[in-house]
Parts: C-alpha cells; sequence; structure tokens
DNA sequence: CGCCAGGTGCTGA
DNA sequence: TCAGCACATGGC
C-alpha cells in the first residue's frame, strides 16, 4: 500500500512520484522517456493478480492472510538493488538496512532532484566494485562489506549474467545466485522473487518460519522440509504466498484467531 | 543495558 | 544433510 502523500522512488532509473487515489494510480516523473508501459511493468499491473490468489488461496491460513492483504503486489524490483539489499539484511533490522542503502547510494550514487525531493541513485557495480572493503565498512555494514565487496565485484566483471536469470528456470537461477558471497537460499530467493520474475521462490526467514508452525505443528521443520512443501502446497506462485503470509505473521497473526488445521507433510 | 535483527559460511559429526 | 557457532552493529 502506497502513502497518502504520495512515494518517491525510481523506476528504470527515472525519478518518480507515485500515488494512489482508490483504484486510480498517478505517477508523476520529469522524464519523458519514462512509458506508461514501464510504470504498469513496475507495479506489475499486467499480472492477473485474482487468478495468482485463487491459486494460493488453498487452506484457511492463506485465506485469511489474502483477505487482510488485498492487492499486495510483489513489484518487479531492479535485481542488483535487490541483490545488495538483501546482502545487506542478513542478520540485521529493518531500520538499519534503510540506513544502510541510503548511506551507500549518498556515499557511491549521483544526486537527483525532483520538486522538493532530492536523492541518490543506487550505485551501480561498478561504484561499489571500486570501493574498499574498509571504506564499505565505515557505512556500517560490518561484516556484510566484504560479501557486498565481492558480489559488486563479481557484477562489475561480468560474472554474473544477473539480467539474464530471468530468462532461466528458478533452480538455475538460484544457483547461479548463490555463487556470489554473502548470498545463501534466503537471499538468493528474495533476489530471484522481488528482481527476476521467479516466482517459484520461496524466501524462508524466521517470519516465515513461525508461519510455517501452522502446517508443521510439532514436526520437525527443516528448511528443506518447508520449500518442499511450500512447492508442493502453493504451487508456481509459492512466491506470492509467501509474502501473504509474511505480511499476516507480521501484521496480523498476532492479533487474530485463526482456526488451526492438521496437514500432514 | 541486554536482547535481537527479513542469514551466511564454516566446521565437525 | 544438519546442528552449532561466530560474525559487526545499532535499534529498541
Amino acid at each position: 500500500m502506497l502513502p497518502t502523500g504520495g512515494y518517491y522512488g525510481w523506476i528504470e532509473g527515472s525519478t518518480v512520484k507515485v500515488r494512489q487515489d482508490g483504484s486510480q494510480l498517478t505517477v508523476e516523473s520529469l522524464d519523458p522517456t519514462l512509458t506508461p508501459e514501464q510504470v504498469s511493468r513496475y507495479f506489475a499491473l499486467d499480472l492477473d493478480l485474482a487468478s495468482i490468489l485463487a491459486s494460493i488461496d488453498v487452506d484457511a491460513q492463506l485465506h485469511e492472510a489474502i483477505g487482510r492483504h488485498r492487492g499486495l503486489r510483489i513489484l518487479r524490483q531492479d535485481p542488483w538493488e535487490c541483490l545488495v539489499s538483501f546482502i545487506c539484511s542478513a542478520y540485521n533490522n529493518i531500520t538499519r538496512i534503510q540506513g544502510m542503502i541510503e548511506r551507500l547510494a549518498r556515499a557511491y550514487g549521483t544526486a537527483v532532484g525532483f520538486n522538493g525531493f532530492s536523492g541518490y541513485t543506487f550505485p551501480t557495480p561498478e561504484a561499489i566494485a571500486a570501493a574498499s572493503e574498509g571504506e564499505l565498512r565505515e557505512l556500517g555494514l560490518g561484516f556484510r562489506a566484504a560479501y557486498l565487496q565481492a558480489t559488486a565485484r563479481m557484477m562489475a566483471e561480468g560474472r554474473l549474467p544477473l539480467e539474464s536469470l530471468r530468462q532461466v528456470n528458478y533452480p538455475a537461477a538460484k544457483t547461479a545466485l548463490m555463487q556470489c558471497e554473502g548470498v545463501g537460499d534466503k537471499v538468493a530467493d528474495c533476489v530471484a522473487l522481488f528482481g527476476l520474475e521467479q516466482y517459484e521462490a520461496f524466501p524462508i526467514d524466521l517470519w516465515m518460519e513461525r508461519a510455517m508452525r501452522y502446517y508443521f505443528r510439532r514436526q520437525k521443520m527443516t528448511p528443506r522440509r518447508i520449500h518442499d512443501f511450500a512447492a508442493r502446497h502453493f504451487g508456481s506462485y509459492a512466491g506470492y504466498a509467501q509474502q501473504y503470509l509474511y505480511q499476516y505473521v507480521r501484521n496480523v497473526r498476532r492479533t487474530a484467531s485463526v482456526q488451526r488445521l492438521a496437514y500432514s507433510v
């Protein structure tokens, strides 16, 4: 959901201000080359949300989660931004992750202005690769500085064909992403899902493990078992199920009571 | 002031 | 495979 006052950001390199009034989406930009099609693509408005939701609305918990967050869509974000952001997300809290990304942009991005808004573009792989690990540490990245440095260098040297991972199947995309230092199962799934249109990806973090207790109850929950179950249970849009569950357990479930069903997995 | 955070890599059974 | 541990840092 978008803030009522509007939201500044970037779509394919163009600075935009986005606002939603009811079902109407308004996008302002100074960049005349930005097309409505690009905007529509970013918000994934070409996907038929209703049929996706129908495909994952397979149990009481999902039904409740969907009802609480109707309209939630997975954006098509820039894969490089996703990769950097989720490397920074490891063993970290959201407030600090945002600060780290902002400091990265200020240090290695390009200043841009739009109306009263001023910000920095997201740094290119080359810009980050040129920085030393020590310089990245000074931005407060901690142990993630080395991961990011190695990954940026990999991109800058053309050893990670990130954009092309949209065209390969999900396991291949994930395997390729995990060649990067600091990219394990969870980060790879996030990049695949948010940046590469790999909707089978099912990122499992701490919150998702809590959500999955609904299905596993007292059975042993290994990441492998969770992944297998999610793929079987939710199908080719498992990633959408993950997003609705994630929002649900973080925002709602602690204050709601849902009928619990016994699942055998 | 301790606990915890949208995990990963490494090690040893 | 998989459990157990260190890892930097700051938010709350």
